[in-house]
DNA sequence: GCATTGATTGACCGGTCGGTCAACGAATAG
DNA sequence: CTATTCGTTGACCGACCGGTCAATCAATGC
């Protein structure tokens, strides 16, 4: 051992995985080059290989350290003590600030998980699937009788539609800010979930449907 | 002239051209190749360009024909007398069936526009655009105090979050069908349109319909 | 019948992809 | 001082990309 690694090997590294998500949100996984990638950088692409192993592992990087840091989210609310609507508001709150501040990583999530391999990628929706759970509990509690008609799940990912897209046209550097847009979602939903009928039990007599097929991207 | 075009010819195009959108869609556009596609049409990939000029024109001329097809049914709906509510309910109801029968071009709309020239792209977004406004006028007109806030656009991109993000999850063959989830967005949206409250201070909102924006940090 | 064109393909091309090699100076533990 | 590892790079590799060529055979109009 002669030399030590440099102080500044874990900075680099964070950088390039940032910079990375950047490039995989904008241009996509399979459109974004390990050239761009290290042109972007500033660095030469052998040395880029030096601090990662291989393109792969920055995408398996990006959905998983982010996917994970949303799981803490949800288990920091759910040890509070709080109304089904103040958790609701809570949750809404909290993940359009993290989807604020990690908006290329949760780029990468809703757009390039299908091209992690079935492990890998079941992994992330386990994960994933903690998250919408949290959410569908909060969305149940406050409507007990939309829970009894599976309308949780689905009523979540309608949620999680608002807020997934709101970072596909809401510009950081816009007027409208997502601080601003937080609240909006948050009445915008709970005054629509009271006015939510569910739908006439008519389940199709032919054929019975198999069981939920309810999937996360 | 000792030859006809065989009959099929436009038949067999627009199999080619469907089956682009079903391959886009999935691996997105620059992951997609021309190899998958012939192979997937059970041809050889001259026989590909026989039928094609190039992969651009397939991502081109899928846009393009959805989104023109969109814009022909807000101006179809637009045409009708009805209230600020029934136009919104007609609006979503239409869209959610529209998409749920080009479920993969709207796919490539949502995905790939990017991957189109600014000139392209351009012309895309000026349709997509009549289609937005003409949701938020319908929400306008159903609540002129938030188009007031500057609100209507941003509510509008809320709405086409949920529709936009429903064919993320919702299995075409599961056991809950589009439409039986259009009432429910319905309700959920002209519901909670009742219970928003503008924000204090409501500047012009920046928005845009679909992410095509490079924001270099 | 026959020239012409459509339908179809294996082989191929230049370019770029993800990734590696071999080299070299800077740093540092012993 | 010196052996060893780090930081860094230009050049390179096989594979695959979008796209083309030249050839073959089946139709059709005249």
């Amino acid at each position: 051992m002669a030399r030590p690694r440099s102080a500044a090997f874990d900075i680099n590294r964070e950088t390039i995985v940032r910079t990375a998500a950047r490039l995989f949100a904008q241009a996509g996984y399979p459109g974004t080059t390990m050239n761009d990638i290290a042109r972007e950088c500033g660095i030469s692409k052998p040395l880029l290989y030096h601090y990662v192993s291989d393109k792969y592992q920055l995408l398996l990087e990006i959905c998983d350290s982010h996917v994970s840091r949303l799981e803490g989210l949800v288990a920091e609310i759910a040890a509070k003590r709080l109304s089904a609507e103040q958790r609701l508001r809570l949750l809404i709150a909290r993940f359009v600030e993290e989807y604020a501040e990690a908006r290329h990583a949760h780029g990468v999530l809703t757009q390039d998980v299908k091209f992690l391999t079935d492990a890998d990628r079941e992994r992330v929706l386990v994960k994933e699937r903690r998250v919408v759970d949290a959410f569908a509990r909060a969305i149940g509690a406050a409507r007990p009788e939309l829970k009894s008609a599976a309308l949780d799940k689905p009523l979540t990912m309608l949620l999680f539609g608002m807020i997934n897209w709101m970072f596909t046209w809401l510009r950081p550097d816009g007027a409208l800010s997502h601080e601003q847009m937080a609240p909006v979602v948050a009445d915008l939903f709970l005054g629509g979930l009271a006015a939510v009928r569910p739908p006439a039990a008519t389940p199709p007599a032919a054929y019975s449907p198999l069981p939920s097929s309810l999937t996360l991207s």
